[in-house]
DNA sequence: TATGAATGAGGTTTCATTCAT
DNA sequence: CATGAATGAAACCTCATTCAT
């Protein structure tokens, strides 16, 4: 999944403006492990010894890098983030068809979930709590942001008829919906991630 | 919440039918306060010690009650899924209506959730991943036949024509919506569980 | 050396008024090893480790008695200066005669610092930046009664016309001209203690 | 301090008559700011990184001037102890009254304790223990013959019957009731350096 | 059953030192 | 000479678990 990351074409402009780290540095490469890790075994049962392992350098030399091991976490979320959001933009850009914006932001996020672009999305929800308070209000603001634009396509939706209920709970909705497909839905699998847009609009009885 | 646990009329049934422990046994308040703090701080942040506070004994007396801490974790899912299977059943029991199964289910689940049926239920998809794989598959059935039961009901809709999704699909949007609420819904705020429950059905545009 | 301490006849008096710890418990014999190792090779020096060794326990099992390594300083050093100030008490009870006064705060400046009544009192300047601020304003209270005093005894050699120097000079330099003692001086070598006091007060020009 | 240190007349001729480093060359500021964290952390809790900043280089580069960190403390240390003791041959040189030798001696180690000959003197007690045992003979040599000196002067005053003390008492209680002026005595408070000396001189029964 | 001192493995972090650039 | 990433040993500290009382 690293590699696709690498593959896609917009990573260099990403790392260019300053949205991510450079995934082939080594800081990026510390990242990339971590948030591979912190899937894999959770945050907690993820030693620094690990993700140096991971790596290929001694424990130590992680420090070089980042003061602590809670700032990683920090890092990888606020680049998960800050990826999502730069993708989900481009994704709707243009697009007047709510419809057609409603599901680009579904597969955007199931994209986020399921690695297209990094791991790191999913872990927002899973390791939320081993935040420090100041570092949760931190990857709020970026949070925020981005719920706050989901929700006003909503709005724009339901403000057509096209759905029923209220904004507000059906991001709600989604979101726990589409964070749980990272625990049983598989890319390579039996279905295709249009397929499980697909579904997903079915089931909010969106017209196509 | 604890004492909303204690209050419940079935409770001492259960008990009774070795469905659960007795909540006000030593072993019974071991537990509550085991998942009233897996919960708050997650089970690998939660030290033998904070339990043994929190019940008001010394950390060695915890390895009385159970072999390790582990196993204070298994016995808290078990149990939550145990209760969760148990008020199903009778949630559903007599009941001819799909529909009304259906709001039954999500219901049920919600109380789970939220507590009704003692703290615990949310820490089934939270803390997963620190069960050891034996203990994973000892719950795993718990959860199959849980699991199970709602695609069952599911099915049945669809067949009757109210929903258009694939039931397995479904139930995986479903469980994931109604455990996101555990991390924005609050009882006590502004809307009734009821109004959650009708959101919900909205959301899959079932009838009422 | 804590053979000496232990013999000495009001040490159960001391451990019963909660002066301080029992040196024969196992925190007593920790404070005494690490009092000492702290004097032998500086409180940086000394590993958690190495006083463990030192009792005969696991370095973990430090933590049973102490938070963290720096209140093992703090614990020696209150310890230390609350043993000395009961024994300065003790030492000048009745006494009326200021030479006598005098002689005897000398000599019981010089025993705590020759270890009379346990290693410590030496460490209170040498490893005085080690401790935490807050833990330096601790130890000042009781190092803040034992200073006064002496310079009260100092104020009144003065306006008997003892000695000219003014009390808070010849304290200060009477402080650095003991503590130094030592690192010179042996009560195995060649001088006796009661010969330096001898040499103190001849320094001192004070009167027989 | 370092400013007044680099306008003393003499410094020149002593750096060109190789004493001390020059304090203006890149080695002669790595002391100078080492020295200064030593005297303020301690030797242990100075990091390489510290000394480093202050001067604004990176850790690295400190070892392209000395070989290891310990190294920079015996440099410091034997710079003190080698600039104290031309400071002194000057003071005295050519003065026949023991009384104004005896005086000058006080004033020329007060001098370099308080940073008149650069920070450094007050280390050699406070840090001597983090020097090994190969360094510490290099700078007890200079040492002795700075202590040799002084004995020799009180010697005199002692044969004159100025003083009663034995000399090898005397130094020794000097040299701490010295070294402690640098934890209370401050040059810019209420007292001058030349009062000082006096109240030293007093204290000591010293004739004028 | 409860206690609490002790264990001991293992965690995060620090830091002097090295070395290719 | 300077850089700064990397090293690797060792530091402090945590904590589930044991066991004699």
């Amino acid at each position: 999944m690293h590699g696709a990351l690498n593959q896609l074409p917009e990573v260099p402009v990403l790392v260019a403006d300053g949205v991510i780290t450079d995934p082939e540095s080594a800081k990026g490469r510390l990242l990339a492990a971590s948030a591979s890790l912190f899937k894999q075994k959770g945050f907690a049962r993820t030693t620094v010894r690990d993700i140096a392992a991971e790596v290929g350098i001694l424990s130590g030399s992680i420090f070089h890098h980042f003061p602590n091991k809670e700032s990683i976490l920090l890092a990888v979320m606020s680049e998960a983030i800050s990826l999502a959001l730069a993708r989900m933009h481009k994704a709707v850009e243009g697009e007047q068809d709510v419809v057609k914006k409603f599901r680009a932001l579904v597969r955007c996020e199931l994209e986020a979930i399921h690695g297209f672009t990094g791991v790191g999305f999913t872990l927002l929800s899973s390791e939320w709590r081993y935040l420090s308070e100041t570092s949760q209000k931190e990857v709020l603001k970026l949070r925020d942001e981005y719920e706050s634009f989901h929700r006003n396509v909503y709005a724009e939706a339901k403000a057509q008829g096209l759905i029923k209920v209220e904004p507000f709970f059906l991001r709600h909705f989604l979101r726990g919906a589409l964070a749980e497909t990272g625990h049983w839905f598989h890319l390579d699998g039996n279905y295709s991630l249009d397929e499980l847009v697909e579904q997903v609009c079915l089931t909010a009885a969106l017209p196509k």
